[in-house]
DNA sequence: ATTTACAAACCGTGCACACTGTTTTTATTA
DNA sequence: TAATAAAAACAGTGTGCACGGTTTGTAAAT
């Protein structure tokens, strides 16, 4: 073993950065394992495979395979909780604002490798005691605050009350369901028809809410 | 090793309904686990154990696991592709109909556990080559009957011509959708106002196809 | 007599995790 | 500033165990 042979990749930062970037490269992998292999099949040598680690770094890192699971999870929700907003053209109606938004959460939030990869923990954490066991308060506390933060952005346009409660998380759900669906029927130009039906038909119950 | 010890359990039905009997025990046993443990623990010997059947057994009637989910999925296939249809009283609108229909569709045959074995088999043969080789004709051929089924019940009434191939479908992606959320937010009344709310809206766009 | 339906012990593999050793970074002295 | 202790960040090997599948044996049914 040679000295120093990779102070390339080892900037002035502290031990603590490097540490951090080890667990994020661990994330990442897990994250990449749970795509390519399922839940079931995604061990820890996989993970530290396609790391490029030890089987010592991550237990070092990451105590069981459950914490890191967990780990994996709240990593995900950080990246995809402050998702990028859309500039529309000034003229643009209260249902194209709604519009873009629901597609924008389709293409850029649910329908990516990292929403699959939170899904098969997700999916996972219900039969599996030791991981439920571990996840369920970072998973109860995500879902609290997504909720909250989708009842923030929208209002009824209808009056219906509820809608704005009820209908954004539903989008979410529809648009989970699909993700699920496209396995056995492969007919991505349906899958987009059946978005846009949706989003057609949630656009004019909801518009944006005036911040105050 | 003692004769005919149960003999009770042994009607004068040919040897090949045994068989049958035992493939179903066998399914049965799968489809509880599957509920119980989810597809990764679901393993052979917690299935020959709840069928009360040796190691054996099984791999005499199925021959690898993959085979023993397969089978398992067609049994479900069976089972909820021609469930009882609801009546209704004679002054019934249209739009009661549907929503008759589409709440029948998510209390008995979506929000069940057979339904979630289901699930749990569908999602494991995304990442499972084996599973995946040996099931993949099986959904393709069912999604394709039950597409067919749905189209031939319902039509737009909207005019609308695409709603009566998209909506139904639809509906089933969001109540599949819906069965996975509520790991993580056990809240049924919620969840009821949610499929109330989705009927709400897609009754008004779909009636019943006349028979002709 | 031959096939079918099961039982039960057995085995190779791959897993999560533990354990031990080595290198690198940080804290503490002088 | 240099020396050194202490701690953290890894690497690599080992191990017990549970899994899917095999093999062998036996009792019914045909």
């Amino acid at each position: 073993m040679r000295k120093l042979e990779h102070a390339d990749k080892v900037p002035p930062g502290k031990q603590e950065a490097k540490s951090l970037r080890t667990r994020n490269k661990l994330c990442d992998a897990t994250i990449s394992c749970l795509v390519e292999f399922g839940y079931g099949e995604t061990t820890l040598a996989r993970i530290v495979e396609k790391a490029n680690l030890s089987n010592g770094a991550l237990l070092h890192h990451f105590s069981s395979k459950e914490h890191l699971m967990t780990a994996t999870a709240e990593y995900l929700f950080g990246r995809t909780l402050n998702r990028p907003k859309r500039r529309l053209p000034e003229d643009a109606s209260d249902a194209d604002v709604i519009a873009a938004d629901l597609r924008t959460n389709w293409s850029y939030y649910i329908n990516t490798p990292q929403y699959r990869a939170l899904l098969e923990i997700l999916i996972a954490s219900r039969t599996d005691k030791n991981l439920r066991a571990q996840i369920e308060g970072t998973l109860h506390d995500y879902h609290r605050r997504a909720v909250e933060h989708l009842m923030s952005v929208y209002e009824s346009a209808t009056g219906k009350a509820e809608d704005a409660e009820l209908l954004p998380i539903m989008s979410n759900i529809f648009f989970r369901g699909l993700l699920i669906q496209d396995q056995y029927s492969a007919d991505p130009k349906k899958q987009q028809r059946m978005v846009e039906r949706w989003i057609e038909i949630v656009a004019t119950l909801l518009r944006p809410r005036i911040a105050d």
